[in-house]
DNA sequence: CACGGATCCTGATGGC
DNA sequence: TGCCATCAGGATCCGT
């Protein structure tokens, strides 16, 4: 479910109400794909700063040590003042005087983790090596095309990889080509300077539209306090195999690189 | 070390 | 209706 758009639209929705709270109690369900590394009682009493993102990572500030967030392919968060009691799928309450951050993850390949401070190498582990932040400023165009150029790889691959830039999924991976009008094959060391511009521009562009429309809702995902997510509507290639194309109503395609669906217009993106 | 594939887990969907 | 195979928005780990 949570790409980039998907897990800031969550943080934008119930970052300022959790700001400022102390935490009351803390629940684990079933485990998840990491240890939370310390007993949930060690929270308590603890007061939550403020909550920030880091690629798909949620980091929640604690007034000692700070907890990492993912919601890996199902998860999703609310912030209820009133939850119902744990159903099967939730896997981590996190109670707080304001109300209760809560984790329901299916698969459970998400994961919540306490570290001391972002140099912990607990912390190293998940965001030590990963790209930059595709709507910050130190997205800059020298740093990106010289990481691509490194990379043999189709694009479509390098973009998920999260190593030049964190935070395109699968869907937007499909959707950024798309716009920036490139093949999803192409090496990404093969890539011209207009082209990488094109598609450094599409990221941005592609990622902060989508945010601005509350998240996809391919599914059904809605924010922390049940908003739902408009982007599916937008979407030019993802889940479109066979109809015709928005722009050229050539049909698009589906091709499998490395387990994944990718969706292309042949037409609009030749190269 | 860079790449592709297997892998964790549950639910939804479609064919027979 | 049941049973089975396939697929799903992520990211790490392992073998080559």
């Amino acid at each position: 479910m949570p790409e980039l758009p998907e897990v800031e639209v969550t943080r934008l929705s119930f970052a300022h109400a959790i700001a400022d709270s102390v935490v009351v109690a803390a629940h684990l369900g079933k485990p998840l794909r990491w240890p939370l590394g310390v007993s949930t009682s060690s929270l308590k009493g603890q007061t939550i700063f403020g909550v920030r993102r880091r690629g798909k990572y949620l980091l929640i500030d604690f007034s000692e040590g700070l907890l990492l967030v993912h919601l890996g392919m199902s998860g999703s968060l609310t912030f209820k003042l009133n939850p119902s009691p744990p159903g099967q799928h939730d896997h981590f309450d996190l109670v707080t005087n304001r109300g209760t951050l809560r984790l329901n993850d299916p698969r459970r390949f998400g994961a919540v983790v306490f570290a001391q401070d972002e140099d912990d190498p607990v912390a190293q582990k998940l965001l030590g090596h990963l790209g930059a932040e595709p709507l910050a400023q130190d997205f800059d165009f020298a740093r990106f095309s010289d990481a691509m150029a490194c990379c043999n790889a189709p694009v479509k691959s390098v973009l998920l990889a999260g190593k030049v830039v964190v935070g395109v999924g699968n869907i937007y991976a499909s959707e950024v080509l798309f716009a920036a009008g490139i093949r999803p094959t192409v090496k990404a060391s093969g890539l011209s300077r207009p082209r990488l511009l094109r598609l450094q521009q599409a990221i941005r562009a592609v990622l902060a539209f989508a945010v601005q429309k509350g998240g996809s809702t391919l599914r059904d995902f809605s924010d922390a306090l049940g908003q739902a997510g408009h982007f599916q509507q937008d979407a030019m290639v993802y889940g479109r195999e066979g109809q015709p194309c928005k722009k050229c109503d050539a049909k698009i395609k589906l091709l499998r690189q490395g387990q994944r669906s990718t969706f292309f217009c042949p037409q609009c993106q030749k190269y």
